[in-house]
DNA sequence: TTGTATGCGTTATCAA
DNA sequence: TTGATAACGCATACAA
């Protein structure tokens, strides 16, 4: 017991006794066994982070937005990739919650009916990052998606723009993505046609959907990818099809990623702050498992970009 | 002690007992409680994997190869970054540590000193992956990026190129990256020159150690970059300054990434094989947990790919 | 300031 | 086939 108070760095043990018992600790190469502790305690300084995949810079971003305040807390991340699949999300959350984590991070609103009853009653703190609506599982900290591509349609749309287009993967697989669409659609109040592609790739669903929202035959002005990556795929193709930007059609992305820097030009976009919905859902599950009861819940705010791909020019 | 052994499928159990127990756990939704499994057991079912970054999709490939093979096994990761930084790697595998993980994976061969002596008498299988040496720590996963950079610079020379130049970040970075740089030079069989760049961004590494590059006013008649990211940014550079490729200057990349799919233009390039070494190392470490003694130790080959960044001619 | 008793949930071992 | 006992390493509660 003396033990593990002095190696806790806990009042009460005298400092000869805790010299000794460092350095024998030290010769013995002790290392706490974190197993042992979480049984005990009946939680693990584990949190189980989902993710619907690592192949994009923003799920990225998040992360190390996270990872600077777990270390600090010496807690270790259980990282997982949905694929953009609910039942997948539910399958590892099944897992990881006999762990007893101290916290679990979720991407989305969006999930599988078994998760909450699941969740329920376990007491662990939860956080849905990215997107955000009014009634989380526990906690929540993003953007409402509805709301923040109607900003930047309104912005698009007072740039002197009327016929948008939408590009992006199929539907059903990205509701943040949808959800924007619809916040588009609100702000030029009338449907968007849209392109998609099912391709793995984002620059490639880029190129790919921007071809079959082209070939659908109906005037369009300015083009909103579903992200940069996917602007960019369509830039390509518009590059290669002799269709000025912005002189001909006008390009928008979301996220402003750093990726694009070197990039010709400078797109037109929304930056998100995505570093920042990390650290923020860090730090509400450690304030949550510290025992601080106030759940968190933050909307948070994507900043417009003007870039080269839209017309500066306002008129009527 | 029925019940933990009826809910492990083991035999021993009558139907009847067996039935009457599932039913019960279902009732109270029963989790296994992991963390006492681990205690007893000794080791816990965790396997950490340690990447310099995930900004970067070849080690996002790597995890996907581990997470398909641990997830059949129902073993969860914990994933760390270091930031190509040997302090930080070394922190986290002290951390990993007393979480009695079932393995480890690490990045690349070049670690702090004390990470050999932390793991020495732990028993825990570790496997570096990516790069490779004849003496692990343990196992050992990867390419000789030494021999890779031989092998693609010698495909180039064959094609025809003489006055070789490399672009990347850093000295003292990435080890890797440093190896296949000797390998070129000894293909060569003479010094090559660099251009390198501190940004974090892979494309403006590219971009602006391009630009580094072709200051230093040496006949430079192809460009290697780190990897194909990197190339592309100097591939950028390059149209800026209206530097025909391949007529003015060959471009090589390296990893062979979906990613440029797209592109204008298709990157000679070297194919490694990225999801293939994940999968190995995490098929390593399964084997081993199950009592396997033979320790693995795999040097793969990558893939020279031509694309349409060199000159196939071939003269002397 | 130091130490003893107890219990966390699981599984191996042995007994019935 | 079923169950009792002990042990894993730690931390809480209590005693000296």
């Amino acid at each position: 017991m003396t033990v593990s108070r002095a190696l806790r760095g806990i009042e009460g043990v005298s400092e000869t006794k805790r010299t000794e018992i460092e350095a024998i600790a030290k010769q013995l190469k002790y290392l706490p066994n974190l197993p042992a502790k979480a049984m005990v305690e009946a939680s693990s300084g584990l949190v189980g982070i989902s993710f619907p995949t690592l192949f994009n810079e923003v799920f990225a971003d998040m992360l190390l937005g996270m990872r600077r305040v777990f270390e600090d807390q010496a807690i270790a991340t259980i990282v997982s990739t949905s694929d953009y699949n609910q039942s997948q999300e539910l399958a590892w959350a099944q897992r990881l919650v006999a762990w007893r984590p101290a916290g679990m991070v979720l991407t989305g609103c969006d999930h599988a009916s078994e998760l909450t009853s699941l969740l329920a009653g376990t007491g662990i703190p939860v956080v849905e990052i990215w997107d955000w609506r009014s009634d989380p599982i526990d906690m929540c900290v993003g953007l409402d998606h509805q709301e923040t591509g109607y900003a930047l349609a309104s912005k698009i749309k007072a740039s002197g723009y009327r016929y948008p287009g939408f590009i992006g993967c199929p539907e059903n697989i990205d509701p943040r993505a949808e959800a924007r669409l619809r916040g588009m659609a609100e702000a030029f109040d009338s449907e968007i046609p849209t392109g998609r592609s099912p391709s793995r790739n984002a620059f490639q669903v880029g190129f790919e959907a921007c071809a079959e929202l082209l070939k659908g035959g109906r005037h369009i002005d300015v083009i909103f990818g579903l992200n940069d990556h996917v602007a960019y795929g369509a830039w390509m193709y518009l590059q290669t099809h002799d269709i000025v930007v912005p002189q001909d059609v006008g390009l928008v992305g979301f996220n402003g990623l750093g990726l694009l820097n070197v990039l010709p030009v400078e797109l037109t976009t929304m930056r998100t702050p995505r570093e920042r919905i990390g650290a923020l859902a860090a730090k509400a599950i450690v304030a949550r498992s510290k025992g601080v009861k106030t759940p968190v819940s933050l909307k948070l705010k994507a900043e417009y970009i003007l870039g080269q791909t839209t017309r500066r020019a306002c008129w009527p």
